[in-house]
DNA sequence: TATGAATGAGTTTTCATTCAT
DNA sequence: TATGAATGAAAACTCATTCAT
């Protein structure tokens, strides 16, 4: 692995378990194993690497929505497939997800500013398909889609509190629960 | 306010805004009006305002869950209202809550530990309340009733992030919306 | 002597010795007899006692300058007594007027801006000075007053590169001599 | 150019303009359009850029002064041409008269310590020249020829603080109303 | 009760220089 | 000749906390 490389995963792993703040550079340029210089040939600043984590797991989910939601299928199993999906990427990439979500406002401004905008166009790609749905008659139409998606997007960001990897459930099975869940509460009641 | 009220006060808008570690003691003093040496009169260190208000938030959430946790009305009634409370109390406590979800990591370890603890209890006496719904048949049993904890817990951890006091959306209204979901996902589908 | 004053002295005899650049925050306070966190108690940064060393200078020129030049003697002696005046109080303060000479490209660039302003204003009452002087026929008028002004303050910037109060030369006669060396260039020839 | 030709251009300009301090060698190789080992191959180090641009000054003054001073005119025109001719080259080589002037206190305590030596050389040269003229009665002897040389090469120096290339001054001007004022301070009065 | 000057350990960052290629 | 990744020492600055008053 490249030394930029070591320095993301040490980063990543390093302030998912501690939060961006409380993390000396010192510590992440041990895990991987070089020096302090090293890291500032690569990175510019400790923001840095937090900002190239953010774009990482960004490309990322917006790539993966994008497959899911472009599908043919009817949008019911679109939404389980992406929903699912969203869980089994946070959950593979766990520390990553985990950062992503507690470390906004260490982000650096203007930087915070960009995360958020690309969030909501991620956010608004998936409320769309709630949207679909509504407007298919297939979802109940008297929950607000955006109100939905947020309900959603707050399990998720919640898995990092509590979520063990190395817990008996498995991802797979965990994912199915969420989509189910998600899927669950959109559909008409009898 | 007495000097301690209005300590706490400004120590929970500013973590809530800036996170327990970007937030300076100078800070906390400057906007309570008092100085650095009244604030170590009244609490022996920051971590210590950080804990006051976990103990605040968990003395609050608990009684009001135990209270309608242990109401007469059908399980159904009695899960719907206990949803809609957190909503409505996070709400109307929305630095508290903010502080409540985001900073655990930054209290010292021993006190984290007695917080987690807490806030298992808080927890299970949730979760009881779902599994009562499955015993009894109201609601589905093929998703297991911690999950589904956890799954609504996600949903307030993350109102934090995007839900406005000063936006068009009602408390009250959130809290329906948000606990008319938890029951759909829970019911039987047709 | 109070912890200020006894920083500025040091950084200012620190600053004469070395430059602005080549001392350390540490050596300051270490001759200063305190500690880096009472320099940051008092000034905001390193930059900032530099700041105030220039503002103690120019105030002190600027007051001195006035009082001399609002005097009711004649021309030629205001100004030989205004020369001698800035001689020895740059050989008085000597480290200050050595830093103030050079250091200037290590201000902050807006306190650069305000000090070149200060600074001008100095010139031009100076100036003023001699083209009184010229405009009553006592000087000669076929020497632009503003480059007499630059080319006297050469001499007394340059003082620092080579005087050493501790050598044979008085700051008084030092004076005499350079205010003579001065109304003589700007006097009539035969 | 050469590349040790761009680099001591490079290092010159960046030198004159911020000061050796302030200057990283990425920049100057940047500016020189080169890498850092480029750098080092021609140079062992940052201060070697700086002893031979002082080198290439000591050397060009040296010349010249020798050549004006050993002309066989009267020495109040020798003393007016090597004067000017001081002012024309310092003009003429701007960046290095004023990296020359300010930087003595970076050089390393040995490079200094000759340079110094070559300068009062320098210095010592030009005395003589007064001191001539005092001796033939030409020039007013109430005035330590020293102090004198001190007095005008104090202007010199002083002129990279003012001085504009562009500005509406020629330097040939320039120089001779320095020169001109020198040997004004230096007659005899009427 | 309250002040605020002072501490000192810890933080991020810079940068001249080296060296394997 | 030249590259540029990597080093490591030193720098400025922050901040929770203490303590004499």
């Amino acid at each position: 692995m490249t030394v930029p490389e070591r320095l993301i995963d040490a980063a990543t792993s390093l302030f998912a378990e501690k939060g961006f703040d409380r993390v000396a550079v010192q510590e992440i340029v041990e895990r991987a194993g070089v020096t302090k210089g090293a890291m500032y040939h690569y990175f510019g600043s400790k923001d840095d690497l937090l900002r190239e984590i953010y774009g990482r797991v960004l490309r990322m989910q917006q790539e993966r929505l994008e497959k899911f939601a472009a599908d043919t299928d009817p949008v019911a199993e679109r939404l389980h497939a992406a929903a699912a999906d969203v869980i089994i990427t946070s959950v593979e990439n766990y520390d990553a997800a985990k950062v992503f979500f507690r470390s906004v406002d260490s982000l650096p401004a203007e930087i915070r500013k960009d995360v958020r905008a690309e969030r909501r166009k991620y956010h608004e790609r998936f409320r769309a398909l709630i949207e679909e749905g509504q407007a298919g008659g297939e979802f109940r139409a008297d929950v607000p889609a955006d109100l939905a998606t947020h309900y959603f997007f707050g399990t998720v960001h919640h898995l990092g509190t509590w979520y063990r990897l190395d817990g008996p459930l498995k991802p797979e099975q965990l994912a199915r629960h969420y989509a189910d869940l998600l899927l669950a509460s959109l559909r008409h009641q009898h």
